[in-house]
DNA sequence: ACCTGAACACCGTTCAAGT
DNA sequence: ACCTGAACACCGTTCAAGT
C-alpha cells in the first residue's frame, strides 16, 4: 500500500512502471494478449493456456472472458499482435519483386523467431489489422507486376501458406523441433533402397534442413510459377 | 456367452464377424487406429482423444498405452492409415506431369474427404509406409522430368505442404470450416477501401473458395515454377 | 453492474494394485 | 507378466454467488 501521493495519472497506461506491484493492475485485453504472447514464446503453443495467462495476471480463469471470447479468439489476437513486427513500409520504394520478397521474408522471420507462432498462423485464421496490412502490401507488389487480380489473390494465399508451413518446420530450434525432426531423419535413413530407390537417392536432400536456402528456393520457385502462369494484363496500364 | 462350438480360429483376426459381441475382443494396435480414425472422421481432430477411443473399445484409457506410445504417435499412425487410400500405382504408366498430378490430386482428395485429416497432416509428421510410398512416387515422376535431386526433394515438400494446407481450408464443409471461413469473409468484406485498396479490389477473388479450380491453379503454378527454376540435368540420360 | 471462486466436463499420462 | 482402475495434474468454459 504505497502512499497516494506516489501515484500519477500515467499509471493506468504505463502499468509496468509501477514499483512494488502491490496494487493489482486492472485487467485489459492488452495485458492478456501481451502475457499470452510471452507464454507462447516461452513455452510453445501448448504452454499458452487461458489458465496460465490468468495465473500470471493473478486472477481467476473466468475473469479473462470479459475481454476475450474464447481461446481461439485469443490465439487470433496474439498472432496479429506478433505480426505487428512484419515490415511492409520499406516495400513501396522497391521493385515489385524486391518488395514482395521483403514482405514475405519479414513475415517468415517473425514466425520463425518465436516458436509456436508459425503453428498459430497455420491453425487460426489471421484477419486482424496486421495480416490485412501484409496482404495489402503483397497485393500491391503483385499488382505492380501487372499480374491479374485472380492470380494475385491466389499467389498471396500460396506464399503466406508456404511461409507459415516452412516456419513450422524450421522455426524455433527448440526441443519441440528436435523431437519432430528426429523421427523423420530416422525413417528416411532407414528406408529400404529396393522399395524406395528415389527416396534413398534423395536422402541427403530431403534431410538437409538448410532453412534459409530452401526458403529462398521456394520463394523463387513460387514467383517464377506465378509469373509464368499468369495472364499478364495489357501493358496499357501506366503503372 | 455363446457356446464354444460356434467359435472358430479366424475369430481373433476377423473380430468384426463375431455375433452378439458379448465376448470382449482383444485389444490391438489395429483396432485402436481404426477406432481413432472413425472418431476423427466423425468428430474432427478434437474428438479424437485417447479416452474416447478407450471408451469406444470398452476399456480404460491406460490400456491403450500397451499398443501406442502416446497421442502424438497415434495421430501419426492414423494419418498413415488414412493415406493408404492415396493412389500411386496408376502413376507409373503416365507422363511425369500426369503422374505427379495424379498423386498430388489423390493425396488432396483423401485429405479433404475426412475433415481433420488435413490438419493432422500439417501438424504431425508423416513418416509411415504410406507417406514414403507417396513421396517415392512423386520423386519418381520428377526424376523422369530430369529435375535435379535437390529441386525434386524441395518440390515434393512444397507440393505436399500446399496440398495439406489447402485441404485444411477447403476440406470438410463441416461446421468447423464454416466457423473458420465466416470471420475471414466478414473481415475482408468490412475492409476499408482507403486503407486497403488492393484488398478491396481483390475481395471477390480472395473469398471465392472454388477449391478445385484454385487447387489446380496452384499445382500448375508450382510445377511451372519448379520447371523454370530447376537446372535440368544434361539430356544425356536415357530416361 | 461487474467480477470471480468454485464447479463441470473433459483431457493425457502414470502407477500401484490387482489378476 | 500383463492389464487397468483410480489418481494426478492439467485443460476450456460456465454460472451462481458474491461485491
Amino acid at each position: 500500500m504505497a502512499s497516494m501521493s506516489d501515484r500519477n495519472p500515467f499509471e493506468l497506461r504505463d502499468v509496468r512502471s509501477r514499483r512494488g506491484g502491490k496494487v493489482k493492475e486492472p485487467l485489459s485485453r492488452e495485458r492478456i494478449i501481451e502475457e499470452a504472447l510471452r507464454l507462447l514464446a516461452a513455452e510453445g503453443v501448448e504452454g499458452m493456456s487461458l489458465r496460465r495467462v490468468a495465473i500470471a495476471l493473478e486472477t481467476g480463469p473466468a475473469s479473462l472472458y470479459a475481454y476475450v471470447d474464447d481461446l481461439d479468439s485469443l490465439r487470433a489476437l496474439v498472432l496479429d499482435r506478433a505480426l505487428a513486427a512484419v515490415e511492409t513500409k520499406a516495400a513501396t520504394r522497391k521493385s515489385w519483386k524486391a518488395a514482395l520478397k521483403l514482405v514475405v521474408t519479414s513475415y517468415t522471420q517473425v514466425l520463425m523467431a518465436t516458436p509456436g507462432l508459425a503453428q498459430l498462423a497455420l491453425t487460426s485464421i489471421a484477419v486482424g489489422p496486421n495480416s490485412l496490412r501484409i496482404m495489402e502490401a503483397m497485393l500491391d507488389a503483385l499488382a505492380k507486376a501487372d499480374i491479374d487480380t485472380h492470380s494475385a489473390a491466389w499467389a498471396v494465399d500460396l506464399l503466406l501458406l508456404y511461409a507459415a508451413a516452412i516456419s513450422v518446420q524450421h522455426g524455433g530450434q527448440s526441443d519441440e523441433t528436435a523431437r519432430v525432426l528426429d523421427p523423420i531423419a530416422k525413417a528416411v535413413s532407414a528406408v529400404s533402397q529396393e522399395d524406395f530407390p528415389r527416396i534413398s537417392a534423395a536422402r541427403a536432400e530431403l534431410l538437409s534442413g538448410e532453412g534459409g536456402q530452401r526458403f529462398s528456393w521456394a520463394l523463387e520457385t513460387l514467383l517464377a510459377g506465378v509469373l509464368r502462369q499468369t495472364k499478364r494484363t495489357a501493358k496499357s496500364h501506366p503503372m
